[in-house]
DNA sequence: TCGTAACAATGAAACGATTCAAAGCGGAAG
DNA sequence: CTTCCGCTTTGAATCGTTTCATTGTTACGA
């Protein structure tokens, strides 16, 4: 298996110089078919393959774009990725993945070694505040989209959802059903993505007709926690339940669905109205559907290729901050659910 | 932002030729500390970045290895690429991932890829059969370790799982707890892991005094085929019911703990034992936390890449096939379970 | 027959890091 | 004073591809 074939390898062996063998690849159309065909066919016999090493030295830079999020497990990234690729495989270029874990330390090894790469540009979903380190990045001529963050458009371009709006969604759509004895279950509220959950739905329990919200803390976002917060939920008399519930994520909707539907025997929806945040693939295998609001993560990682595009194409880039609005999926753990005979639904 | 600095502009600003400069970063020992600390200041001042496209084409080779799984978004492979990931950094290899989602085009796209990177080597889980396309690749000197697949050692280094093993642990542990009317839920029985834990669940009752087992055909393994068969089997007299099921995988499993826990009032584990495969999150989170087969990733992942060190290694590289045997956790859905008074366990 | 346009093919130079034989430099020994 | 040794430093050559100015070829009209 001696050494790979190179361009020069297949220039002899077809008789024609290294030039030529290079147009064949990509400029086709200046080299006659009969040389090209002569080339082909020497190229299939050698086995060779381009050197992408070499191409990019020469280029300056790499067809590549670096890709790092924060869980690779989690399926909003694994489906951003899948689509971020799919459009820079538009434009000729190929994603390099990074899985950062939520840790510091590798997020910053993965953007060394993209840098090392050369890659064109970078999709970051950051861990922590790293302004410095982009601002250096940028310097160097390694444009940064920042996705799943709202940043400052002065400095960066940014793809994000709009949590606030989300939370608006799901309690509004509590209110049209008629519920008007609404509770958040989330926490803690140092996560800015509960925080601003809860604060949307309270802007809409605001918004409605003697509605009140009351906030149920989970200290954690895991179907346990949910059946937790579930369980001591029971305790009460069944006058003082909420009427609908919010979970901050479907894992959270899901543990408090056990605990009030197998554990305890309260219908849902037709006792409580339930609806969860991320429309994981289980949301529609639970016993009762869930009802969630959903991500767009493909138009998110399409949308954050188009953004880092406009930062390589633009001399003096300026920044955008996309925000998307995200979507209601409505299932039975609030479809069926008939408003209480005594509340008149909001028109 | 002009253009990025290169070793020659750090050897300029600080005074040395380009090789001193390159052995402050390679061989930092045979160079005087003076000139080490005036080299390092240079770089810092002028933000230099090692091109690593240029010293692959030099090195003839990358440092990376290039994995292609079926699947990023299945926790068995997540898992799998952590490891392998962190087993490659201590040889100083990065690796860079692919995720064919079970499309031969989006395979072979990224075989094509990596070689052209000229990676080392390359994990894979293959779609399909494709012998013919490893052969070329390692001609070439791209040695490949297949995943997930057992493969004839006289052609690859592969690691696999042995899903005959798992099926018998499964269903040895459901005689153990004195079951003897147990049933098996997946299918279709083309999908080899399938029929491979079918097969060692059947030399397990077998092996048992007076057991049988029963095939439930599924037709996929999602949670609502395994709802599908749960409802199927609640139509029986309670008497005509299994006393022990295993479910090719845990979603299934999960189906039938919804039909038969909350939708029949069917007790597990006392009525009926309940085992599934791959001890997904939600095993743990469900209702009644659920027995599994455990497969070990992570150990998976590092011997890949030990496989393929070894390949990389040799001369005349001689290939193992490696197979790990799964792993049983006892949860509550078996755990609890008192053996029907009539039997007697097996000893 | 000659000139020239159109088209093909050529091959040297460049990209940036690494390698390695050779040169430079002090200091110690003879 | 010369020689030799060990330690640093030097800089040309190299990797494989692309680019582009140059050369070669063909065919056609004058």
């Amino acid at each position: 298996m001696s050494r790979a074939a190179s361009i020069k390898d297949v220039a002899n062996h077809a008789q024609v110089a290294v030039g030529t063998v290079s147009n064949v690849l990509n400029n086709p159309d200046r080299v006659s078919s009969r040389t090209k065909e002569r080339v082909l066919k020497a190229i299939d016999e050698l086995g060779f393959v381009r050197n992408d090493a070499a191409r990019q030295l020469r280029a300056g830079h790499s067809r590549t774009i670096g890709v790092v999020v924060l869980d690779v497990g989690n399926p909003f990234f694994t489906s951003l990725v899948r689509a971020a690729e799919d459009a820079a495989a538009v434009n000729g270029s190929a994603v390099l993945l990074g899985d950062s874990g939520h840790d510091v330390a590798r997020e910053s090894h993965y953007i060394d070694l993209f840098e090392e790469q050369r890659v064109q540009g970078l999709l970051l979903s950051p861990v922590g505040d790293i302004g410095d380190r982009l601002d250096a990045l940028r310097q160097r001529g390694v444009p940064t989209v920042l996705v799943d963050r709202l940043a400052d458009e002065d400095r960066y371009s940014s793809v994000s959802v709009d949590d606030d709006a989300g939370g608006y969604l799901a309690a509004r759509h509590l209110l049209d059903l008629g519920r008007r004895k609404l509770a958040f279950v989330g926490g803690p509220l140092s996560i800015r993505q509960v925080a601003d959950r809860l604060g949307g739905a309270r802007r809409a329990v605001t918004e409605a007709d003697g509605a009140t919200l009351e906030f149920l803390d989970s200290n954690g976002q895991t179907v346990l926690a949910g059946r937790g917060v579930g369980n001591s939920l029971v305790e009460r008399s069944r006058g003082e339940l909420p009427d609908g519930i919010f979970c901050a994520n479907d894992l959270l909707a899901l543990g408090v669905m056990q605990s009030l539907t197998m554990m305890h025997d309260v219908r849902i929806p037709d006792d409580v109205a339930l609806i969860g945040y991320d429309d994981i693939d289980f949301a529609v295998s639970a016993v009762v559907p869930l009802s969630s609001i959903r991500q767009p993560t493909e138009a998110i990682g399409r949308t954050a290729i188009e953004l880092l595009s406009e930062e390589l194409d633009a001399q003096h880039p300026r920044h955008r901050a996309v925000v998307f609005t995200p979507e209601l999926v409505v299932r039975q753990s609030t479809a069926g659910a008939a408003a209480p005979a005594v509340l008149t639904p909001v028109p």
